[in-house]
DNA sequence: TCGTAGCGTTATAACTTATAACAGTAGCGC
DNA sequence: GCGCTACTGTTATAAGTTATAACGCTACGA
């Protein structure tokens, strides 16, 4: 089993820089501000504090590239998710995954269909692999 | 699809009360205290103002019985686990339930054949109710 | 009618979030 | 070689949240 390590949630701001670094890896300081600028003017100094408190967090890293900083995701979206699963099944479901999902399709938001196509894809997968 | 509704998470006291409120329905604030005191002793109004927060916030409810507030869980755990869980299906996986699935296979938190035994059940299960 | 059980109101210190100014530094162009 | 400026780090602050609780009011029971 994956060492699920326990992150600080995301503030709305966070998100929003966060779904921008996801989308584009490699991207800058500068690069973000603009991308998430028709959303929300920050200030460039705004950007980068939040940028640290990403790192910080764990969602993100940098590497320099000359005297600029370039970010990426340390996860992608879909492992953050799945963390974030993990802790919900420990705090919520007594660990056990599958009263999760029982609780899903109870409440309609998986259908018992669309489980068991996905179980069959899921196995059968497994089973080209090996 | 049921409403899911969004609700403010819940700070680690809040936490600690609600598991509290959700292993003893019908409990009063004194109770409360008594229940959470060898992990926490906390004063009766401390009680009394972390279970106004979580009505606040829709986890619980009280309903009056002489002048003593009686209270109990809105939803159930499992409820709210599938909420949060929704919330994060929208969030971080496009608002697809198959793509966290496939997420927590992916990462060991699900055996494909704990899966696959799992949907039929609920297959099934379904099929004996209707 | 007085004590007290039980609730609401208010307070506050510590921490977090949102937001940003300002300061240091190292390349680049001249 | 020197200053401009592009980038980063440090520090600040106001607003909001959390943790914690004192205190005050009210109504029931003795």
């Amino acid at each position: 089993m994956l060492n699920i390590r326990r992150r600080k949630t995301l503030t709305p701001l966070e998100q929003l820089l966060m779904e921008y670094v996801w989308a584009h890896p490699g991207c800058t300081a500068e690069t973000c501000r603009e991308g998430v600028a028709p959303q929300r003017a920050l200030k460039d100094s705004t950007i980068r504090t939040i940028l640290r408190n990403l790192e910080e967090k764990g969602y993100a890293a940098h590497e320099v590239d000359g005297r600029t900083f370039v970010y990426r995701a340390v996860d992608t979206k879909r492992n953050v998710a799945v963390q974030a699963a993990q802790q919900l099944i420990d705090r919520f479901c007594g660990g056990s995954v599958e009263e999760l999902l029982v609780g899903l399709v109870d409440n309609q938001v998986l259908e018992p269909k669309q489980l068991q196509r996905l179980a069959a894809k899921i196995v059968s997968r497994r089973e080209n692999r090996a």
